[in-house]
RNA sequence: GCCGAUGUGGCGGAAUAGGCAGACGCAAGGGACUUAAAAUCCCUCGAUGGCAACAUCGUGCCGGUUCGAGUCCGGCCAUCGGCACCA
């Protein structure tokens, strides 16, 4: 058959006829949503194909379970890759962007998906970035985004900003010179007003565990207290501590090299030794910060700290280890009681103070890191380290010196970056007026075309003068463009709301349509997203709610993950051993006989080592899958009469191929799917035509012929019209199966002499497991086994097995 | 280092709730049809021993619970993913 001049006819008919479209009219909505893509160069990989298309067929699936499925496509066309290449070729990201676009547009619609291109948004047109803009200003307006400095990735030999990805090990990807860190006034988005929401928040989702749980590490919630030391010099320092429990152990306190205090608390004498450290400190590069291997340094300030327990004092030092955006920027020393104060403590001679002690008999070396009983620890000596947590910050509550305190490990999300290709951030600044807003009657701030991307030490936008130069929108005065652009995961942040209502000019989304359609019912996506994309969906998602944007908190309710699919030696694809393209697949075997590869050869959340034989026995499958439809056609009516125990055994085959199915479908488990259809098919060969019943054959391929619309819609379609009914697949029903077809009057159990199989046993499928074991006490086949040995026990459980003790 | 996942034939992968391990395929081998090939159909296909019926072993390794463990428990090993001084 030729499959291809099929697919290719049906795709027409359906693009024409918009066939399977999502109908705002209609009720039961479920939106189903593919993380989109970026248009990187070329065509579709088999990667694209394993995401699109079989999160296509589970859409199809729920279009045919009823559901009036909106299933939206675009491109997150704002990045990275765009801005290198123009850099290398001269190619302008806006050229080389549209381009691959269409290309993979093109490809796209062939997949013969029921992608709804009528809402398609692509985040690098100035329609779409306007609101992307006008939702920087509403986080603006809201207190939501804000100005620091903060460190960037430079490269001194390319003169440039390089991002995360550029500057792996520390070294810069283009040329190999070492990484280093320089300071900048960037933008930042707040997200750590929500951490506390968004965390809670993950209970309710239907995700991958592993996921949420990412989620919650990388919150990282810690709760604990603010302990406040008075310094020699008169200032406080306030530390956080989880283990409050042993703050008598403390023995001296550290702060961050960076912490404002250093400067004015170092003393005279200490003062050179201070100095040298912090540029010292400075200059190691990234590579020797990042290793935990590394020993920990520090230097004494000069300066002492009281304990506000008991009065102690103890030294103040700096050292690299402790974290200036984390907590207070200063820790407590308790040598005894945490692994890192310990080797600390060690090395520079200080004090180690025991104030834990261990549950009788318990390992009793130092460091002691576990809870335990409080020893020397004044009034609060024989708490367990759990009560006292509480009951020390609740004595230092008292006296103003002390706070429970929670900590997120979570950071603000910086949303500048130092590159052209990315939507432009609405703000200028004006001598007179300071940071102003770009009123959103003016936006979009358009990217300017005409741009000079060779990195010489100042980014593209700061070298083009009729950008930068602009006028204040409230003076009127000279002004400045910011000459950064958003991270473009504030573009994919909330296109899923754009996509509800893409063409409006007035309103990023309306409030009416996002609420209907929203939250995204299923969201299919690669797993390298779980701490960036999906934890700022979430975030934009609860700040629009809080803006009175939209009603709903939450932007996916249930989300799956797409295995990869790896090279055929079972490494990450990449242009070397990517040598299979879908292309020459699709042209040989054809787009259905593809997807059912994708589908049946690997397990959909794990994905793996690409193979390229299985495709062609797919192909194969399909074409017996014709003959029975052939054989369907020509098959005449018959009188209606009993089923042949031949024709039970189909029926029963059927009717679990359909229930298994649906069940499969549901989880993404579509290699179980196609080995069910594949089992009713088997079937309906072995079942003997000769006088067959054509009404139950007929039924069967109309059976299978549904179930196998969503993994091969072409041909289905075609099969479908050729046995004769009407309509389109997509909008008919899926079978429903028959709880009473299932049961078989006789199974075949296990028979097993003290655990060991011993033979097969067919007994009636209605017997108790009274009843059987009855019946196999006294069966013949048993008692010749036993080999006159008396049975001690019968272990029988009914469609499984019995097992019989003999002694 | 910490957290998480995974480990089953030559290969991709099945196995509900602790109950016949290897469904469904691929590859391989044998056979039928054919002048031949392709296509199609049938058979074999975890290992070892045996002519055979059958027996023994077998789900990364070691141990445990149980009538019974791929599945549960304890301890290892390997691979992959995430975090990486978070006080």
């Amino acid at each position: 058959m030729d499959y291809v001049a099929i697919e290719k006819k049906w795709k027409e008919i359906w693009a024409k006829e918009k066939v399977g479209q999502y109908d705002e009219n209609k009720p039961d909505k479920f939106y189903m949503l593919e993380m989109f893509s970026y248009p990187s160069g070329a065509n579709l990989h088999l990667g694209h194909w394993y995401n699109f298309a079989l999160s296509d067929s589970f859409a199809r699936y729920k279009k045919m379970c009823g559901y009036n499925v909106f299933e939206p496509m675009g491109f997150d066309a704002f990045g990275l890759p765009a801005e290198n290449y123009a850099i290398k070729t001269g190619i302008h990201p806006q050229t080389s962007t549209d381009k691959n676009i269409e290309i993979m547009e093109k490809q796209l619609r062939e997949m013969g998906a029921i992608f709804d291109w009528d809402h398609e948004v692509v985040t690098c047109r100035p329609e779409y970035y306007k609101w992307t803009q006008w939702l920087f200003l509403q986080l603006y307006k809201k207190g939501l985004a804000y100005r620091k400095e903060a460190p960037v990735n430079w490269c001194p030999s390319c003169q440039t900003v390089l991002a995360n990805e550029q500057a792996t090990d520390g070294v810069c990807e283009r040329c190999g010179s070492a990484v280093v860190k320089k300071n900048l006034t960037q933008w930042f988005f707040k997200i750590t007003d929500y951490a506390e929401e968004l965390l809670d928040g993950l209970d309710g989702l239907k995700w991958p565990e592993k996921t949420k749980l990412m989620q919650k590490n990388w919150i990282g919630k810690s709760v604990g207290g603010e302990v406040e030391f008075i310094l020699s010099t008169g200032d406080k320092v306030k530390v956080f501590t989880t283990r409050a429990d042993t703050l008598y152990g403390v023995t001296y306190i550290v702060l961050a090299p960076e912490h404002p205090l250093v400067d004015k608390i170092t003393t005279q004498k200490q003062r050179k030794a201070v100095d040298d450290y912090i540029s010292e400190v400075n200059k190691s590069s990234e590579i020797d910060r990042l290793s935990t291997a590394k020993e920990k340094t520090g230097v004494f300030t000069g300066a002492f700290a009281v304990n506000p327990i008991n009065g102690k004092t103890v030294e103040v030092w700096i050292g690299d280890y402790v974290l200036y955006s984390y907590g207070t920027g200063a820790v407590m020393g308790v040598p005894a009681h945490d692994a890192r104060d310990f080797d600390f403590a060690k090395k520079y001679g200080l004090d180690i103070i025991r104030v834990i002690k261990g549950k009788e008999g318990v390992n009793d070396e130092l460091p002691f890191v576990e809870y335990g009983i409080m020893v020397d620890s004044g009034t609060q000596s024989g708490l367990t380290s759990d009560e006292g947590k509480l009951a020390v910050i609740k004595v230092l509550e008292k006296q103003g010196k002390g706070e429970l305190k929670t900590n997120y490990r979570l950071r603000d999300w910086l949303i500048s970056r130092q590159r052209y290709w990315g939507a432009p951030i609405p703000v200028v600044y004006c001598e007179h007026c300071g940071i102003v807003p770009v009123p959103e009657e003016q936006l979009p701030v358009k990217l300017p075309f005409d741009v000079n991307f060779t990195p010489d030490g100042t980014s593209p936008l700061l070298k083009h003068e009729g950008y930068m130069n602009t006028e204040c929108p409230i003076c009127h005065g000279k002004a400045k463009r910011d000459p950064d652009t958003l991270d473009t995961f504030v573009c994919s942040s909330w296109y899923y709301l754009r996509y509800t209502d893409n063409k409006d000019d007035k309103m990023p989304f309306s409030r009416e349509k996002a609420d209907k359609l929203c939250p995204v019912d299923m969201y299919v996506g690669g797993a390298e997203h779980a701490c960036m994309h999906l934890l700022y969906a979430r975030f934009i998602t609860k700040a629009l709610r809080d803006m009175g944007y939209i009603d709903f908190d939450e932007p996916f309710t249930a989300l799956t993950h797409q295995g990869m699919i790896l090279g055929a030696d079972g490494q990450k694809m990449s242009k070397r051993n990517s040598s299979e393209s879908p292309d020459e697949l699709i042209h040989t075997y054809g787009s259905d006989a593809l997807r059912t590869y994708l589908g049946f050869g690997f397990k959909y959340i794990e994905g793996g080592p690409w193979n390229k034989d299985g495709i062609k026995a797919i192909s194969k499958w399909f074409d017996r899958v014709q003959r029975l439809v052939d054989d369907a056609v020509s098959a005449e009516d018959t009188e209606e009469k009993a089923f042949t125990s031949a024709e039970n055994e189909l029926n029963c085959v059927l009717n679990n191929t359909i229930k298994c199915v649906l069940e499969d479908y549901e989880i993404f488990s579509f290699n179980t799917a196609v080995a069910r259809m594949m089992e009713l098919v088997n079937a309906l060969y072995r079942y003997d035509r000769e006088g067959m019943n054509g009404k139950l054959f007929r039924e069967s391929v109309r059976s299978l012929i549904l179930l196998l619309a969503p993994l091969a819609p072409h041909i289905c379609e075609e099969f479908w019209h050729n046995l004769g009914f009407d309509g389109y697949l997509v909008e008919q029903r899926m079978p429903t199966y028959d709880s009473a077809a299932l049961v078989k009057p006789e199974v075949e159990i296990a028979l097993q002499i003290n655990s060991k199989i011993r033979g097969k046993l067919t007994v009636d499928s209605s017997f108790t497991k009274e009843e059987l074991e009855k019946h196999v006490a006294e069966c013949e086949q048993v008692v010749a086994l036993l080999d006159g040995k008396q049975i001690k026990k019968i272990i029988a459980i009914p469609g499984r097995l019995v097992n019989l003790i003999v002694g």
